[in-house]
DNA sequence: GCCAACGTTGGC
DNA sequence: GCCAACGTTGGC
């Protein structure tokens, strides 16, 4: 089967592309997602070997380059920990409510693409994440968007 | 820092 | 079940 393509979001200052390739075997889990449609696609979409694309929200909003999935989506913990900053008290070990997956940095772009940058892009128009009003942090994307960005990269490298 | 858009909560 | 109030996200 064929591999899905990702776009997860996080604010660099918390966790950026930087982070996951210092982390240990490069590899993180995905903690703290606390939103049901996010997810649902951690839970029942993504499957190891599925691409993502890392983007950096907020503060310089662009895709800062790419990871891939090396683990399924499985309870996520830290809902469990009342010491964390995204304890849910209405999940347990027995009855968990969210879902985390592991990452492993894949590349970072040399120059990361900037949001504003995608607008312009042909072939991007419908992608998710330039709706207005669209804050879903974990979004599919097509083949076609992922390969369109990747190319985009490698122009400017 | 502002604020529009969205998701969640809780009173009724 | 409705919807107002609130909290959060995230671009600008």
């Amino acid at each position: 089967m064929n591999a899905n393509y990702w776009l997860m979001k996080s604010e660099p200052n918390q966790f950026s592309i930087t982070d996951l390739k210092n982390s240990p075997g490069q590899t993180s889990y995905w903690d703290g997602v606390r939103n049901y449609q996010a997810r649902n696609f951690m839970r029942d979409k993504m499957r190891v070997k599925d691409r993502v694309l890392f983007y950096h929200s907020v503060v310089k909003p662009s895709v800062a380059g790419t990871a891939r999935i090396v683990k399924a989506g499985y309870p996520d913990f830290t809902a469990w920990d009342p010491k964390s900053k995204y304890f849910d008290p209405k999940s347990t070990p027995e009855n968990p409510i969210w879902y985390m997956v592991d990452i492993r940095f894949e590349m970072q772009f040399a120059e990361p693409i900037s949001l504003a940058k995608l607008r312009t892009v042909p072939g991007l128009e419908n992608m998710m994440l330039l709706r207005k009003g669209m804050r879903l942090s974990i979004q599919p994307v097509t083949y076609q968007e992922f390969d369109i960005i990747i190319s985009l990269e490698k122009l400017e490298t």
